[in-house]
DNA sequence: AGGCAAACTTGCACATTGGGCAACAAGTAA
DNA sequence: TTACTTGTTGCCCAATGTGCAAGTTTGCCT
């Protein structure tokens, strides 16, 4: 998606680096065991940079949810046959599919975890999933079939998206040492959350 | 809702004055327009006690749309008929349709353009937003016949509160000069969307 | 009522942070 | 190549976050 010039490339590339570092000094020292020099320090760049990109120590940490791992470059395109006429909802649906691979729920759960102890976390978490949604929005259109609609489209993926934050829940179930056990069943596949979710979807609640 | 004792409402109360004050100089003078020393000021604080309630200012401001106005104490409940066997749906309607008057839309309304300008602004809205989400599940739990299927009753409240921010987008229409004009009609009555949005959520998108 | 315990407020001190500015370097387009 | 745009960095300083300890208010129990 979008221009993906060679200096898009270098900035995709640091925001990366930069966020990779948070995160990896966040779980290994915790939130407030670490500094945004730390950060710099063990990705090659300066403090000022830094600055450039993220507003807090938070921001950055929670920006790892939004990064691929391996080859940054590689296009994560959803490649529906636009012959199937899916429905917005399915689009939505193979979206997340796709999106939330074991290594994403991963990184999410040690976000949630890590949110636990540090509130201040909370608000660039949900900052992040917006910004899924935005790009799923973006990427829904492409599929649909006129421009049109383009509130349907808004509302759809709110409603979507909404229900995420609760899948999470109910498929990583964080808990942290003293947390009260509850009654309710164990974690759930992510999978099977996406099913019986867009099954209400789909047909109401 | 909760304790209430007379610790509690001043904590509130405080709480309250610090909010408003910040609301009201980031209106004024813009986000990046005061410090925290004003805030402090213009409520009767010290910034020391600032840092108890809040972690910046950004997260004040957004707090503005928690509080009510006048009375403080007044307690906002719902009021329904457990006679009236709501679905949990309803019940959601009810509640947004109660909590957001014109007073909370003006709120909103400030705040989404001031958080157009300065985008560190989003994760606090969206987090408050949240906050309001867990009050409701809360309250929606009271009105439910049992305890069971508590995860039902998150992922409804989840996904009917991803689709708020669409709805208040739509009703709100919040431009800035420069903006691209679209095509889309003009904004639509909040009451409206609602009724739109809650008939896709019963019967399905 | 009296008094103790819990907890809110504040001042102080200090490390950390955010961001304007200007110089330099790297990518882009002609 | 040359000119232009844009990312990176250092410098600097106002602003911020937070532990600690003292002072004050509230809650609760006898």
């Amino acid at each position: 998606m979008r221009p993906h010039s060679l200096r898009d490339l270098k900035k995709e590339a640091t925001a990366h680096a930069l966020a990779k570092a948070a995160f990896e000094l966040a779980l290994e020292k915790g939130l407030d065991g670490f500094v945004v020099e730390d950060v710099v320090q063990r990705a090659g760049y300066s403090r000022r940079t830094f600055a450039n990109y993220f507003s807090c120590k938070e921001e950055a940490v929670a920006m790892i949810a939004m990064t691929f791992d391996g080859n940054v470059d590689e296009d994560q395109e959803l490649h529906i046959d636009l012959a199937e006429r899916l429905s917005p909802l399915d689009v939505l649906h193979r979206w997340l599919q796709a999106r939330f691979t074991a290594d994403l729920l991963g990184k999410v759960r040690e976000l949630f975890t890590l949110s636990r102890r540090h509130p201040t976390l909370e608000p660039f978490i949900l900052s992040v999933l917006k910004r899924l949604q935005a790009g799923a929005e973006e990427e829904l259109r492409r599929y649909s079939a006129d421009g049109r609609d383009i509130v349907y489209t808004h509302l759809l993926a709110g409603a979507v998206f909404g229900a995420v934050l609760p899948i999470l829940d109910g498929t990583l179930k964080v808990r942290l040492p003293g947390d009260p056990e509850d009654r309710a069943p164990d974690a759930i596949p992510f999978e099977q959350h996406l099913e019986t979710t867009f099954g209400y979807l789909k047909s109401g609640f």
